[in-house]
DNA sequence: CGCCCTGTTGATCCGATTCAAAGCGGGTGG
DNA sequence: CCACCCGCTTTGAATCGGATCAACAGGGCG
């Protein structure tokens, strides 16, 4: 198997439930912008939300997605290095810095689980570099849809795409052209249907996640080894 | 400016001068594999590391490289998600598991600077993946030059290449041969100069750090922003 | 309806990969 | 001491995957 992470749980309300204090964004709407002083750490409580930061020329790269149950938001650094956006309406509960910190000091539990999940991100974030390091356009498609999938999933093999074909190429590395090639690709091999565009049905999931590992024709990039 | 992060200090020894316990690597010898356990976390006290990730079908990402005062085997996990490997004759400095999760009990200062480290590292990999996803080889190679530079530079132009092309391929998402050709180019531009093949002289850092940093002829991939 | 945004698909172009061959340079053993 | 070898690097030529440019289809909404 590739070392892609398991996910361990790094839920704040399971420790912090009496100091939530929930907060609603619309659509497009902003948590935070690169550079904003960084005064609190947010749990996604519904919705979806993107980390993104922006190059010189304008292009962007996105970062991460941020489902229910995850964070965003942790930095020691005193203004945020990258911006955070919804995508879908949502809900994030805000825990300011102070208390953030506090806690740290007060709760050693609670400091380990800070580190837990900044741990995690950190896997999180080089399995996106092995993936669009090592990766073909197919295989970085498979490996995000498979990645949604599996922190969307209620279960079924049905799950529904909170961002735009560009936004996944700002994530992947890709072109807006490429992702949609490699997604009616993927639909032509019978391995994903797609009932409306946002909505995914996955009909092989081995398959799918043979090419996201980078196994068989074409799922990776660059020499093969010797 | 690009969000390219700073480097906060993070080094062990001004926490932990008295639980130092040193260990010698030659080149080549592995500091831990991908899937031992995690028992304990290492400084870099001299020479330098690499940190890997082995794909499916024989390929490597580079993750990263560890220069002296850097860290490496932070995880809350069970075992490592990655490899680590001398590419130079390096000692680290060793703090076990179990008196890391002590110090963090007993010290909330020292576990915010775990903290630090962490978040610091995590700025890093957001970075690499920022140069992997948007840049062309000239660019990501050029970014690769500079933050080797920074730090491991004495002050002067001059350092010392720790990694082959081969390597650094590895580490950008690109062929030993197209770094090669970067490499050559930066040269024929007066960029660079290579008294040797692993010896570099920065001449002109300011258009190294607009390359890096996507500025200028082909320092970017992807479609220009609107 | 007409506009705009998103997505799809086609044709062409370009940069990076691939395949191939030839220079180092450093080390070893005759 | 030198010849040879091996790993690293450089460079060239052909190929290929993804980017670019472009045209068009569907859908939501003013």
């Amino acid at each position: 198997m590739l070392a892609l992470s398991d996910k361990p749980d790094t839920r704040f309300d399971s420790v912090l439930p009496t100091l939530a204090q929930c907060q609603t964004f619309a659509v497009g709407e902003h948590v935070f912008h690169e550079g904003d002083a960084a005064a609190a750490v947010f749990e996604v409580v519904d919705g979806v939300v993107v980390l993104y930061g922006i190059t010189l020329e304008g292009g962007r790269q996105l970062m991460g997605l941020r489902f229910p149950g995850e964070l965003l938001g942790l930095t020691h650094r005193e203004t945020y290095g990258w911006s955070a956006m919804a995508v879908r309406r949502a809900t994030l509960r805000r825990i300011p810095r102070a208390v953030l910190d506090r806690e740290i000091e007060d709760d050693p539990d609670f400091a380990k689980r800070i580190i837990a999940a900044c741990t995690s991100e950190l896997s999180r974030t080089r399995d996106q570099l092995m993936i669009v390091g090592c990766r073909s356009a197919l295989g970085r498609v498979a490996a995000l849809l498979l990645d949604i999938a599996e922190r969307t999933a209620d279960g079924g093999p049905s799950f529904s795409l909170p961002i735009t074909r560009g936004e996944m190429g700002d994530y992947l590395g890709l072109t807006l052209e490429t992702v949609s090639r490699a997604v009616s690709r993927l639909k032509a091999l019978k391995i994903i249907a797609l009932p409306r565009n946002d909505q995914v049905i996955v009909l092989d999931r081995g398959r799918l996640r043979d090419l996201a590992d980078g196994i068989g024709e074409g799922a990776s990039r660059g020499r093969m080894a010797a």
